[in-house]
DNA sequence: TACATTACTAACCACTCAGTCAGTAATGAA
DNA sequence: TTCATTACTGACTGAGTGGTTAGTAATGTA
């Protein structure tokens, strides 16, 4: 009775060890990632616990993702800055008012970051940025930067085109801003 | 020439390694140990850091607090919780109408611990109370729920000498928290 | 069935840091 | 000056964790 294994344990049947799904894994691992980044912080989150969450061995996490802060910025593309091309896009060929636009801008960031699970990243990163300067570089740079950007050039097409009184664009921005960290916040830290 | 050291170094003079001042080291501690939990967080701050910045060696500190997170609870009692008793008595012989009341409490808090450094207090457990339970429930008890209550009669005083609306409290108490918790963090995770 | 490739594992290393403790030196009393 | 007390030191320990790698087993190919 020559089995593939030395030690075959009574298996029950389908428990099979040790598979190769090289597609899946990544996503695999950066939804694990995600899920325990939100809700234990980056220095609070282990290695070990993201490939068991993700049902693989801790090496198996360095062979998709070369160390813990690469991993988080791939979780970072994943869901918040790799939005970005499409939200541009549609900035674009958005037909409509300023005020429908700004409303349909954070309307689709409530429901694409603020209400989802992605919003506990930027809690993360006020929380935690000061720690991991690199990785705050990395997310100032990737997310804040660009959605900055974003908010400002609709505010501008607004104020072009004579449907905002031309206030200071700054200040606006960070007015526009404050009210989402604030929604985010509330969501994450309290009640 | 017998020196009291086998190795005197050139001294220019005052460098006296090893003083005793078992009166000055709590409150050096203590001072230290809020700069660095404020600047960098709890779980960051080492232990050394807090000594090397009081002046004295890691053991030392041990000495008078027995670990990391009595450490973390005295600086909380010293710079926040202590006040209660206080701002308890003033609520008593405040003699004033509700809006003045409201007002004079708010400020006092916001010269006593908002415009201050131990307001990072407050952002740290917003930060990383998920990661340390223990301290998080120290910091419900100690500061939360007393700062609830003290909002509470305070608006309370105001309903019952008909100058504020009936209100639900719950709702009300949370407004004003949520107000002086947004500068905070304002001031301690953005510009 | 035999062999090559490679996804995956698990034991291991290097390093950090809270907490300990044997020893040292400042101080006060006799 | 001598001795007892104790504030203080710094080397050490042990637990925890990021990252490495020699080895194992699943898979494809002929």
């Amino acid at each position: 009775m020559p089995t593939t294994s030395l030690f075959c344990p009574p298996d029950t049947g389908l428990a099979p060890k040790r598979a190769r799904r090289k597609e899946a894994r990544p996503g695999e691992l950066l939804d694990a990632a995600l899920d325990l980044f939100v809700e234990k912080g980056f220095a609070a989150t282990r290695m070990e616990e993201v490939a068991a969450r993700a049902g693989v061995s801790k090496g198996t996490v360095f062979l998709y993702f070369s160390s813990k802060e690469e991993l988080f910025k791939a979780v970072v593309r994943h869901n918040i800055s790799g939005r970005f091309p499409q939200w541009n896009a549609e900035f674009e060929s958005f037909r409509g008012s300023g005020a429908e636009m700004l409303r349909y801008c954070m309307q689709s960031w409530w429901d694409g970051v603020g209400a989802t699970q992605a919003s506990g990243i930027s809690k993360l990163m006020v929380s935690e940025g000061r720690n991991f300067p690199e990785i705050a570089a990395f997310y100032q740079s990737e997310v804040v930067a660009p959605g900055h950007q974003l908010i400002r050039r609709v505010l501008q097409r607004g104020i072009d085109r004579g449907e905002f009184r031309a206030i200071d664009l700054d200040q606006a921005v960070y007015g526009v801003i404050a009210s989402m960290m604030f929604l985010i916040l509330s969501k994450h830290s309290m009640g």
